[in-house]
DNA sequence: TATGAATGAGATTTCATTCAT
DNA sequence: CATGAATGAAATCTCATTCAT
């Protein structure tokens, strides 16, 4: 490697490095503005100001407002598919109490990202049909780990039921309700006992009914 | 009563009846343009021309823009009103049996306004915090047929749950879903289906064991 | 004169007062609205609302907006028309206390029509040329009568002025000011002592200085 | 101060620079367009296209429309702040000729103001409450200057009135009214003499009988 | 790389005017 | 004669995007 080879690699490492860390600020700064503000009125202005950087930069990382917009979704969809399997890392080996651990996971997630999670189901309209196909892709993922501890209750005969893919998205829509439906749901509670009503709901749906009284704490 | 008086109480009535016609004219004209234009792109010109008439004529019918959202999305919400009580009416006494008729007839009007119940959850942020306030009690309201069921099956020993509200609210989301989420469901399902599946689920869930013979055709 | 005649010519007649009793009330109705919502926001709408009719009916009396907005204005300059000779008609031979007579008809006449008086400021921009001549012109009439006082009373030598025109508009201008500036004459006079004053100012410059004495009651 | 605090320095003073240089291009451009269309027709549009800019940079100045008509408003009623007392500069001692001074500025003010002062009547009605306040207080403000020579004139014994504030209004009155009926005054008299001949008329009115020998050139 | 002034298309809303009844 | 529903041009304002510096 020649000097001037060296020094071009270093050169587009630190642009590469910059160039993360922007987007980075740029999203924090996005989260944070409609935290504030509602996750309406995310004009350009406004997320270079909440950014402190000017309207010109933002372009620079972004070639679009729809791709601020996106970016910011999959935030959310990155956020999850890190924290699910990492949830299960310490997770025990029942494929139960590993459901019981995804899910708690998904809702905290969402629970910190609550705003741009309403902004999947908001702003998706203004986004193209590939990038609208492209972050349902991504959800569908997210909804493996879930399938997979499913299946693996289903094997062991811990769990019944026949549309593990329905189960499944039911576990996601009450974890994204959480997000959606806050105004109803934080008058009565919090995140923890929403997670273990819910939880417990759902698996007396599907726990095999000899095996109950081994999950006689989930269930409640 | 006069000839005069006569004459103007028909034309005041023909007036009514006209600006009924016009207030659902430009309600059908609302739900088709987000039918067809994938609900965005919900301008008032383009509103005009989906209805046919002129933008000035929308504002002879509607205070703002606001104001025909808000009709849209109360438009839901009458249906619900109504087509539950009324599925309730051939209904049997069981209150499983009645439960899951209101259930179903949830969904059916959801699926029916598939894209003005998706409007709810994208265009709320439009509506000033008193629609916005109004909208969610009618929502609430809709939970209340949803919820004399259950606790009649609580009663009756039927069904077993301390948390009522939740059960509700779950299967009010699971019929959003329908609309919110008809891009995964509808690819291995049609509606009755997904209805039954749901209802199954949720009904696994709840319903006393030693009932659950009782309620095989529901829980599949 | 056949019967035909005769009716044809009573129907004319009907309909000639019937004009001028919709004219009338038309005008009041405009009158009535600016007083009320602050001679701004006159729509042919809010017109027709206030005057109890339809738009449509407007517009067989008046052209346009323009025409009411002018016969609007003509009428303040019809009524000083009408009150000037009127208020000489019992008023002494003395030309000053003519000129004193006539001004305070002005003042009334500009009372009573306050609103329509800035109108005249107001809104003479949306008149075509032609009538915003015609408007100076009635203006330039109204001047007349208080010109005719002022050049007798200089014939008399009681007054002493060699630009009397200009008087007489200096004149016209503080009957004006009562209109345009009433929220500040209005703070800590009434009509009469704003005539009082106004008159005893202008008097104190132009009455010859040997019949001051006999009118000491006008100059204060 | 470093290099990177004066570069700062210096582009927040260009900066600054640059907007008061559009505030000021926006302000004649709107006197320039009201002085060739007659004061109607001032839109966004038309200013815009008057000032070789586009509808959105005004915006980027001035808050509203209502903002720009307050400036150009507030515009006059500053050069007159700023004229009067330096009208006073060089006069002389003499109360009476310092208020002569003050009037011959005030009407010189408003000539070259002409249709700014139009726009005072007629589109003041389009201010809100607080702003239509600040104006009348600071045409009260301008009231001052001629209020202070007439009563330093009464004082001194050489005019003569008891209400010194109805004086000042009326000469504000007749500056003013050059602007306004300069269609009438301007057919027969230049600035120059409109300001000699009111002036003499006003203060015969107040010149005490014993000193209008001393003022001779004034009163004609 | 970074700035932010400038653009202009597009959105909502008003209201004078028309015309079928 | 009378109505008022309907029209649509025009006005104000916003904001994603560009570009000279």
């Amino acid at each position: 490697m020649t000097q001037a080879e060296t020094i071009d690699h270093a050169q587009r490492a630190a642009r590469r490095t910059l160039a993360e860390h922007r987007s980075r600020q740029l999203l924090d700064a996005a989260a944070r503005l409609m935290e504030r503000e509602g996750s309406e009125a995310v004009s350009m202005q406004a997320l270079a100001a909440e950014a402190g950087v000017s309207v010109g930069l933002i372009y620079r990382y972004f070639g679009s407002k729809e791709d601020v917009l996106y970016a910011v979704i999959v935030d959310v969809l990155d956020a999850l598919a890190t924290a699910l399997p990492a949830a299960l890392d310490d997770a025990p080996e029942d494929p139960v109490r590993r459901l019981a651990a995804t899910f708690t996971a998904y809702c905290t997630v969402i629970d910190s990202h609550r705003h741009s999670t309403l902004l999947t189901y908001r702003e998706s309209k203004s986004l193209d049909a590939k990038r609208r196909e492209r972050i349902k892709e991504l959800e569908l993922e997210t909804a493996q780990p879930l399938m997979r501890s499913l299946r693996d209750g289903v094997s062991d005969g811990l769990l019944v039921t026949d549309d593990a893919e329905l189960v499944a998205y039911d576990l996601i829509l009450m974890a994204h309700a959480w997000a959606l439906k806050s105004w109803y749901f934080t008058k009565t509670r919090d995140l923890t006992s929403y997670i273990d009503s819910q939880l417990a709901l759902a698996l007396r749906g599907i726990v095999a009914p000899k095996h109950r009284a081994r999950y006689a704490d989930l269930l409640r």
